[in-house]
DNA sequence: CTCCTTTTTGCAACTGGTTGCAATTAGTAA
DNA sequence: TTACTAATTGCAACCAGTTGCAAAAAGGAG
């Protein structure tokens, strides 16, 4: 059975209906193997259903990310970007100066995933998650407004 | 010294310079003890100041955000959410299904903060982080659908 | 197949926030 | 105090995403 008959079958059996403007979403963000944005999607889902509404896109994809299908990703670019959750888990680190994005892997998150879910009984989605912060680069700059700032906490 | 007038040097000390918009902007959220949204803040700041334009406000907001003097939170409510860098640290763990919001406090992440800095030299602003998941109320309705996806993983 | 109910779509208007650019002004220096 | 220049503002147009609602269609029952 092909991941995507059974990302379809997760759907229904969720109790939803399976309309060809989310079988085409779906089927754009399966078959892509990295990030993509709301309008990349559009723009392929096009290629096959010309006249599919971007409503119809956002809800499709706001749905599937509730069904844990999908991840959203604000990486600081004005838009977010969305993935099929199922390639190795990684996150990110973002730079306000230098708006610089690089990559973590999951493992550093594994422990707090577990105290949140001991503590609160609480599924956390730290599967894909966007940090912001200062770069080493970017530290002496940011230095001066910070240890002023500091100084009361 | 005042909490304001000390902000209001951090801004000059990083070489910005100080103008009435930014000036009333500092105040408006230094004077609050809880989260603003945008629209708050240009309201009370148009009590003082009639004609301050809104993208000023967003530039300002910005501008304090990368001084590291105020945090922006995205609750899920559908905008940000603005407040002085200088409460106690606190975070938020939201249901995606019940968008129900509840606060988890800063101990939980002392050790990936840490973890962060060693591996990356990454100053990483875990102040004020807004985490989205599925709480306990929520996990049975979302099961099925989860149990499916991860079984590829 | 046909009817029915409920979900979903399409649409157009709207919202929060951003941008490019010309006009203005803070801070500095003479 | 005046003049200068780089930083900042105001504006209007724009962008990504959302919403309310009427029309359409999926899925189920008979």
């Amino acid at each position: 059975m092909s991941r995507h008959v059974e990302l379809v079958q997760s759907l229904r059996q969720a109790g939803h209906r399976l309309t060809p403007q989310r079988e085409s979403v779906l089927a754009v963000v399966a078959a892509s193997d990295r990030h993509l944005t709301a309008e990349e999607i559009i723009a392929r889902v096009r290629q096959r259903y010309p006249y599919l509404n971007k409503s119809a896109v956002y809800r499709s994809l706001d749905l599937l990310t509730q069904l844990g299908l999908v991840t959203q990703t604000d990486l600081g670019h004005g838009h977010v970007e969305y993935e099929l959750h199922n390639h190795p888990h990684h996150h990110h680190l973002i730079c306000r100066h230098c708006k610089d994005v690089r990559q973590i892997d999951h493992a550093a998150f594994v422990s707090l995933e577990k105290k949140i879910e001991n503590d609160f009984g609480f599924q956390a989605e730290l599967d894909h998650f966007a940090i912001f912060g200062t770069c080493k680069k970017c530290q002496p700059r940011a230095k001066i407004a910070k240890s002023r700032a500091s100084a009361t906490r």
